[in-house]
DNA sequence: GCACATGTAAAGTGACCGTTTTACACTGCC
DNA sequence: GGCAGTGTAAAACGGTCACTTTACATGTGC
């Protein structure tokens, strides 16, 4: 496997487990098998390691969301659980451990939103036939409350989220 | 101001602005003006600290949010938002930074989002006449997405979520 | 055949971590 | 008068932090 594929992927579960800031980068070397010298030469600071986790993080939770549904949309919110393990958005997390004051940090999340948001605006259109901002708000924020709720209700927040986006689509639906 | 009150105060604001971890004991003895013995006397040690300020964090909380109606929980939400700021579930954070395995936090965390619950729970009976956990749950989902969607998106999260919710029980009503 | 890029191991940098210790001052109560 | 309780300031504890440095081993391309 490719040195950044596995400094990246190695890194990801040491900051999805246990934090930012409680690891350290001497666990995170040992744990990915590389010297400090080549993680450094590869992401320049930890600022640098944690925004490229976070970037390649976007990519492939999006890859998982290509959704054209609301159903497809949370049974993908369920396999992202199954896969990554439920313990709130990582971007949120990232961003609240260093205060908001990194910039790569802060625009790696507002991306990771954005883009959500332009998948549900997608999938309302599929589903009713029309844009509807109301509508994707409220399932961004079920979607949102789903990933977090998770970490103390389990992976059965993503179908509760499900039915009530279900419902609020049949209102909008009808409206 | 006693000196419990001033030192939980001041962690809580400090632990908010900058994560946990990133959060010194120095740094905070001298921003609430008292020696390291006197706090480690007061709360034993760091995660005794992080602990005493959620709860007293889930009191305040839970004052606030004696709210009878959708409406009201909601614009609770917005006024915490004013008072406190909008970075996320303090809870939740704290759990995420601690790798989930402080039991004193974890259970800190447990009681906050179960007692969220019972409240939730009330405002439905009152708002339809009846039980119905599908309905909490989908106000809960709304509620923790609007905590965190908050982050990026500003105050208006909560009315979005309000309006939301409204619907929900609009449904539920005639069901 | 030699420069060059890319990797390793390991020690060292100064700063900061959470926590304890030492020594001292002020209060209120029996 | 004396003692217990509660506070202070300041130094010290060993450990870990992010990061750099030094020295050396590779394989690849010209």
């Amino acid at each position: 496997m490719d040195i950044r594929t596995r400094l990246l992927e190695t890194a990801e579960q040491l900051f999805e487990r246990h934090g930012f800031a409680a690891t350290g980068m001497d666990r995170l070397t040992s744990a990915a098998g590389i010297s400090s010298r080549t993680l450094y030469k590869h992401v320049g600071n930890k600022n640098g390691l944690i925004a490229a986790v976070l970037n390649e993080r976007d990519r492939r939770f999006h890859r998982l969301v290509e959704a054209d549904s609301i159903d497809a949309l949370f049974a993908a919110l369920e396999t992202w659980f199954g896969q990554a393990g439920a313990r709130g958005c990582l971007f949120l997390r990232a961003w609240g451990e260093t205060g908001g004051g990194v910039p790569e940090i802060a625009e790696a999340m507002e991306r990771h939103k954005q883009r959500l948001r332009e998948r549900i605006d997608a999938i309302v259109l599929a589903e009713i036939g029309r844009h509807d901002d109301d509508l994707v708000e409220a399932i961004q924020l079920l979607f949102e409350g789903a990933t977090h709720a998770a970490t103390y209700r389990g992976e059965a927040a993503a179908d509760a989220a499900r039915r009530a986006a279900h419902r609020l689509a049949g209102l909008a639906r009808i409206a």
